[in-house]
DNA sequence: AATTTTATTTAAAACGATTTAAGTTACATT
DNA sequence: AATGTAACTTAAATCGTTTTAAATAAAATT
């Protein structure tokens, strides 16, 4: 491995001589730059980012905190937070803490030994708030993404409005004239609450929703599908926690003889994987990019100590119905 | 921040003690241990993971090189890198080189500066070939993922036979009656080989494919529909690079009107989303899961400076037809 | 010619850990 | 009592950078 030294010694001037002139500094003669930047490129000498992180007291990476890896919810915003993050040189370090707190404070206290530069968190787990703000208060810049903060001052929050989102699905099928419309996903999420609020609005019975723990995946919404057909009340609309969950309970239920939308209106949220079905499935549009853009950038602001704005701390960002074609009036 | 010297004092030991102390090594005495360890608690000491990097020369973290972050083929496989990484205590620094070669070697640069201990590549662009063996050679263990290396004595490659499920895939729509078949992707990759011989042995005209240079997604199979409705000579099966392009070109036939696999046969590739179409996509299984775990082993093992054996440095997963909906004899 | 100013270069400290070899006790052996 | 040995502890070197303050050399001013 070639050092510093070796440049140095090569070049015939001191190690701090070569850390000056490769970095461009014009305290170091402009002659003695080029000689320097030549004899570093004959070496092929690459400085050590081990020693360049202790010394700059930065690794020029960020910890990105999700759910799960394999959901394309969060690898769109993972592409998306990428994509911002290249121009000034940051690497993503990817963690997936599958739901799990425990992981999920492994990661946090790898972060707090310095590993990364700041972090985006993206998780649904409230077990770590205490954790996190503690992270966020005495070691790095953090900002949360669709996760609400108990203190935005602490940490910002990019916020889509999913609870506003299910609203909207479930007074559209309300519109259309349901009114045994199930919602399936984990009650403690404020997609819940915006089909609760829709369903208490219309006066209509909610009914019993179907929580998972882990994730929410195809499987899971084939899973709530075996469960809805043995309710004594069938429901002629749902709701479901997001696109996947939906695909997986439309395959399921079109398997087992029903009709999309003709037997069951079927809703999805976050705008993925629901048009990669036939009928393509109504959704919730969320700007997962923008999201994913907006927090890399106001991360980056922190860690460069840049001021945050009051107006900066809470964004909002609105979400779309995408009315499609698996929704009808109920027969 | 609270550093090991700050912990020596408040023991009253030396730094030294500390760290031996706080790695339970038992050169120090079991009580000035157990001593060390609780001031440390309570004074909430997390070592330094840049000042461990630098002495240890080595971060705990490797590299994850692939073409799209935003594709489950890949998110598939980094979630079972994630899980077999775990127990070692080794984060994944997340690489999308969106198929740029540029891109590509921006991450190569970082990675011979030491921020990894090693590194996964899954990517099709052969551009840097030469630059990733150089890399290998000299700075760090890298294993590939259906990607070819020159010299696998210097970079050990996973590879599922995806030349073999191409052909599958060719054979069973020869095998339906089909003449007719069109393959969409690149030809340069192993898949359009076994497409070809399967064509070849037939005595059938190979079709035009389509080849896209940056990604495989839905939208590129809506496009390749549009382009396969313009041909003079109308396919009736045919065979996409991945499920993706499966989908979003039956979802353009579906809409165009054709019918699903009456009008036209399709077949997908890696089975991911292809299950979650109706009908259910034709496709060939990939063990993404399981070559991502013996990636990340046989990595780990190259890491340890444990010897690899020659039958280890090329591994062949065995691919798997899924027979589904989307094919049947043409009409 | 002596002094000040300016332009370059460099020695040395710092970053915060690990590790090796040397030093210090305490205890057993002769 | 002198010596050897085992059990701990620690001083100091090391990892490879960056950065600051000091040193040096050259030019400009008096």
């Amino acid at each position: 491995m070639v050092t510093i030294k070796d440049v140095a010694k090569a070049a015939g001037v001191s190690p701090a001589t070569v850390s000056l002139a490769l970095n461009n500094n014009d305290k170091v003669n402009r002659e003695t730059r080029k000689r320097v930047q030549a004899v570093a490129r004959s070496l092929n000498y690459i400085p050590n980012a081990r020693a360049k992180a202790l010394v700059e007291k930065s690794t020029k990476i960020i910890g990105l905190v999700i759910p799960e890896i394999h959901n394309p919810f969060f690898s769109e915003m993972a592409q998306a937070i990428k994509d911002y993050l290249q121009d000034s040189d940051y690497s993503i370090i990817l963690c997936g803490t599958d739901n799990n707190p425990d992981l999920e404070s492994k990661y946090i206290n790898m972060f707090k030994g310095g590993l990364v530069d700041g972090a985006i968190f993206s998780c649904i787990t409230n077990v770590n708030n205490e954790v996190v703000h503690d992270l966020a208060r005495n070691y790095l810049p953090l900002v949360y993404i669709d996760r609400v903060a108990e203190d935005e001052e602490v940490i910002p929050m990019i916020k889509s409005n999913l609870a506003e989102g299910a609203y909207q699905l479930t007074r559209h099928l309300l519109d259309l004239g349901h009114r045994k419309i199930a919602f399936i996903g984990r009650t403690d999420e404020e997609r819940f609450q915006g089909y609760l609020k829709g369903m208490q609005e219309a006066g209509c019975p909610v009914i019993e929703s179907y929580i998972f723990d882990q994730s929410y995946t195809f499987d899971q919404g084939i899973a709530a599908g075996k469960t809805l057909l043995t309710l004594p009340e069938k429901p002629t609309g749902v709701v479901c926690f997001n696109d996947e969950v939906a695909l997986g309970l439309t395959q399921f239920m079109v398997k087992a003889g029903r009709k999309i939308p003709t037997d069951l209106s079927v809703c999805g949220i976050d705008n993925t994987v629901s048009r990669y079905y036939n009928p393509e499935i109504t959704t919730i549009d969320v700007p997962k990019q923008e999201m994913g853009r907006t927090a890399a950038r106001l991360l980056l602001k922190m860690i460069k100590g840049e001021k945050i704005r009051a107006e900066e701390r809470f964004i909002h960002f609105p979400v779309t119905l995408i009315k499609r074609d698996s929704t009808a009036p109920p027969r």
